[in-house]
DNA sequence: GTGATCCTTCCAATGATGGGAAGGTCAAGT
DNA sequence: ACTTGACCTTCCCATCATTGGAAGGATCAC
């Protein structure tokens, strides 16, 4: 199989298909005498693994992890649920900023009366003051892997 | 005032302070005779404009916009409270995404025993079940600017 | 005057992906 | 057999916002 039948197989495109081999996240595949990547059933399977493990937000590291996790079948299931649950942490934290976000952009709006007058609330705001929370001030550093889920 | 003091008194970084200048975001500044830049309350007061809309998950080509209808009085509020509004139905939309993410995760991590036991739902699910949803799979192409609130 | 701390510009890296150019290869149609 | 078009290869560049660092000049406190 073809890297353009493997990326159409497994969903992920060509291009990263070879970038994820120049990183290490996939072995180094067989090549015909021409040098095309060869792939078989069982690589596009991992293909498929990893796509739907950065569909759920892992970043390619953790996908690393998770995929030796899956290669070697001794592993704890325990290493996997704990990965998953700090992935859920990250993910609620996330959803908890843009929530503070969204509201306060939202109540801002409320009290734009939108016509053609200068005053907008929204403007004021951000002009002269504090639209920082607690939490989001607080907020570690900490980040989703994947800004767009499919671009 | 130089960059560092402006800085210090904006939240922004220097380095970003320069960048929001190469790129055209804020004008370019008064050079001291040795080359420094010189910032006048008015331009921190730009500043942290740029800092709390950046932190509302504006991107920086929203802020242009932004900066200048602030700039700007005689512009319709509405323009501003339009621009508000669209930003929240982004925020909402990545909201249900990391919902939908964090749900599935959940349910799976559920029904792993999490023990020393091979067997693990979330493994088995990433090599052979679909994880994706109508929604992440219809999702068009959007991102929020900003991955890391507080980097 | 000297060392510490600023400032300057430029260059590189991040992470995951897309775009494209330049050139080689393959299969099918004429 | 030859052309055509679809594929493949590598390599470089761009994105976005931000950080880091190097090399060198300026300023400041002592």
């Amino acid at each position: 199989m073809n890297i353009g039948q493997a990326a159409e197989a497994s969903g992920v495109s060509a291009k990263m298909i070879r970038y994820y081999e120049s990183i290490g996240l996939i072995p180094k595949t067989v090549r015909t005498e021409a040098g095309y990547r060869v792939y078989s059933d069982n690589d596009v399977h991992t293909l498929r693994f990893i796509r739907r493990a950065r569909d759920l937000g892992f970043s390619v590291e953790q996908i690393a992890d998770l995929v030796s996790l899956w290669r070697d079948r001794e592993r704890a299931s325990m290493d996997v649920k704990r990965m998953a649950l700090a992935h859920v942490d990250v993910l609620e934290r996330k959803i908890a900023e843009l929530q503070e976000m969204a509201g306060t952009l939202k109540h801002l709006a409320n009290n734009c009366h939108g016509d053609g007058r200068p005053d907008c609330p929204i403007i004021e705001e951000l002009a002269s003051g504090e639209t920082r929370h607690a939490s989001s001030r607080a907020a570690p550093k900490f980040g989703l892997a994947k800004e767009r889920l499919r671009p």
